[in-house]
DNA sequence: TAGATTGTTAATCGATTAACAATC
DNA sequence: TAGATTGTTAATCGATTAACAATC
């Protein structure tokens, strides 16, 4: 598979176009253009188009795609048939909830192990996957294939279990603490999921919306005002 | 408040910026320049500056930011003083954990009520906050000022609530379903927490290091093979 | 064959970076 | 005052869009 250059902005649109295949499929769609794909995406025909072309000819001309084929493609090129192998770190609230909710196995992915540090839990299986106590990590790490950690840790964990994490040979981290762990000088990857990030994104959009509203009244309270003095 | 054409990448970044000098302030320092900054979050100080200047003026020359007065500027430019009033729907795993563990408060919102129809829960309390019967969210949007719908009920489900939302006034939706709500024609906002999205971008980054590694393997085999055959 | 639609090259647009005068 | 650092204008870079020959 080619892979050169591949810019930020088209690795996010791949999941999106993953999403958006599958639900071709689940309507019995076997057949999709650029065209009717951006349609469906806001995205331009020509967007698309490019952005497959960063991997190779996945369409035919004249026809467009075929939507099994081009989501066995997009699929390959996110890495979903390498059965990568993950663990999670801090089975609280939100830890628990992707044990028990997030289908893992969708994505390719397998979750073989979950450690904390509660007494209660550990020996527990949650949806099939053992909790396991925190000091039994490490030697985890070195006797399994482990290619990425979730973690779900309390605040104050994030950055000693990272350490823990990386010295044993984990390089990508699914950090859902809202600890910054992007280190200059560390070559783990780090992908962030941060909750308020993506939360204060939504409440500027609706101050912006507000303001928006709120300076048209004014404007029009201006004008009846003045159509008021001029008649 | 200036708020012209500010692009999408720029207030991504916004919380990022709060977040860095929220943990600036925690470690005592009052002033910071944009190179220090930059250095900090990995952008260019130029950047920062023009980031910064589509909403105002708030630094001073030849001495740089004033964190705490900064870190204020940018919590209003997104909204956090606005006192946003929020329910959740759908108290599973996730919603649960996000009523128990998310401060809402922590980014200027108020998290008045939950809704289900699970019968056993509903009348709980969870961390303060009420679990109503989702029969009850019509008259409860009508009667109550709600700016944002926290949306975290199972798949199915995502559609037909948010049309009641939006048929009662809600303008703005948290989404942590898979679902792609955002509709063409309609003026509801949506922010996506797409956790699959997220986890795939991770498998692409991982994928392409193994690539890259396996290429750079393969380089070497065939270089010690040759000066073998040389010597 | 004619119509449709691709993959790719060129043109445009927007975002990032660099430079610098203003000034604390 | 001299040094530092801003806000902003101009230059560069990269990403998106348009155009079109190739071809199913």
């Amino acid at each position: 598979m080619k892979r050169l250059k591949v810019s930020n902005n088209v690795i996010r649109r791949l999941p999106r176009y993953l999403r958006k295949l599958d639900e071709l499929s689940a309507q019995g769609v076997t057949r999709v253009s650029s065209s009717e794909l951006g349609k469906q995406l806001g995205l331009t025909p020509s967007q698309i188009r490019q952005d497959f072309s960063c991997f190779g000819e996945f369409g035919q001309q004249g026809y467009g795609y075929h939507v099994p084929s081009l989501r066995r493609q997009v699929a390959a090129i996110l890495g979903m048939d390498r059965n990568y192998q993950a663990v999670l770190i801090g089975v609280g609230n939100i830890g628990h909830a992707l044990i028990d909710n997030f289908c893992f196995s969708d994505w390719g992915f397998h979750l073989t192990a979950a450690f904390d540090v509660k007494p209660e839990i550990i020996g527990a299986t949650f949806n099939k996957v053992p909790v396991l106590s925190m000091e039994e990590l490490p030697k985890y790490l070195d006797e399994h294939q482990v290619d990425i950690a979730v973690l779900t840790v309390p605040k104050d964990a994030a950055v000693p279990v990272t350490q823990i994490l990386t010295a044993h040979g984990v390089e990508a981290i699914w950090n859902f603490t809202n600890v910054e762990l992007t280190e200059p000088n560390s070559s783990t990857i780090v992908e962030n999921v941060h909750f308020s990030d993506s939360l204060l994104s939504l409440s500027y959009y609706v101050s912006e919306r507000q303001d928006e509203r709120a300076a048209r009244a004014a404007r029009e309270a201006r004008r009846e005002n003045s159509s008021i003095s001029n008649s």
